[in-house]
DNA sequence: AAGCAACGCTAGCGATGCTAGGATCGGAGT
DNA sequence: ACTCCGATCCTAGCATCGCTAGCGTTGCTT
């Protein structure tokens, strides 16, 4: 029973340093620059150890994708959490989003950009997900009227991600980006005059 | 004189079918299925033909992704000045972005999304790319209030790229598409009362 | 002690982007 | 007219990719 449990246990611990150096590289060189030989170079194994773990490179990145949602939501929630009002909430929830994307670019990639089979809109979503996606709709509750509290957090959410999206593929200049940021959030929460 | 002529017509020629193949190889099977292989037999010269033509891979798609940014231009232009006026003149325009996103999707993605080296936001970005910009800052100024135009399409922009990179990737429910793209405009707009 | 099953490795497959080197063909100079 | 020369294009190959088949070896189980 325990030398089974003792397996088990390596075999976590292992599939956590695939996952960890799968993280670490991308976010040192790229995405494009994580392949199987060079992660299981780095956790000193032979490729086909890390296909008994996962599927192929997408199962690797989907788990990577879902550790690094997690952070995105922890740090939604001290954001918003430590936040003097509902105003105050949702701009530094947004700050916190785009701050995300900004300092870790290929975590935020791997979750809202590059093609990964993760289920995203449904139930069976993985939790991080939803908690991630919670923060937003808990931020932008105040300020929903008629609209589905829902409907506005993706709505605003699809906003931030253009931004940071379109800025970091060097489509949109790094000049404005504060003000544009700004700007959608003002226009977002109807604080403009009639 | 008139034999080099003739050479550098062929030359242009084939240029265009490698381009034209580029295209409708990544409409009909994604840009996965874009290989170099591939299009040489398609255009039927061997590979090393096509490196003299285009410094590479990218340089093939950045090729497809202006063409394709002419296209939506183009788009965008006639849904502006068909429009009854500047309230519909947004929407329609807005629409007509989100079209060309649905029925195109290869190319916006080789436009928007994919990590091409192309000028974007400097003049000496192609001038497709300046015409479809254009389309939007032109239906933004009546709305425009105290923000700066510039700043105001490009945030509206952001939104629309937004919506439709998050609902093609599958991050968002197609359900509520068309009611995200409304509330979208609505809040843009400043329509709503105070 | 004997067998067996799980495990991890070596080696390889097909495919990718890209390039080096030679063959061929046509215009230019003497 | 004959020779050169440069442009053009192809064959063949390199390094690398994701992924897999098949075999040894190890170590648990009976």
């Amino acid at each position: 029973m325990s030398i089974q449990t003792r397996r088990e246990r390596e075999r976590a611990e292992r599939e956590r340093l695939i996952v960890r150096a799968a993280r670490e590289l991308a976010e040192a060189e790229g995405w494009e620059a994580v392949t199987i030989r060079r992660l299981a170079e780095r956790v000193e194994y032979s490729q086909p150890v890390l296909y008994s773990h996962f599927a192929g490179k997408d199962a690797i990145m989907a788990a990577v994708a879902v550790e690094g949602c997690a952070d995105l939501a922890v740090e939604m929630r001290t954001a918003r959490t430590s936040a003097s009002g509902p105003e105050q909430a949702l701009a530094d929830v947004a700050a916190a989003y785009a701050a995300f994307a900004e300092r870790r670019p290929a975590i935020y990639d791997v979750i809202f950009n590059q093609a990964v089979d993760l289920p995203f809109a449904t139930p069976e979503a993985p939790e991080a997900l939803h908690a991630a996606f919670d923060e937003l709709r808990q931020v932008v509750r105040p300020i929903a009227g008629d609209d589905e509290v829902d409907l506005l957090a993706e709505v605003l959410w699809s906003g931030l991600h253009g931004i940071m999206t379109l800025t970091r593929g060097g489509r949109l200049p790094r000049e404005y980006h504060e003000r544009r940021l700004a700007l959608l959030l003002r226009r977002f929460a109807g604080w403009t005059r009639p």
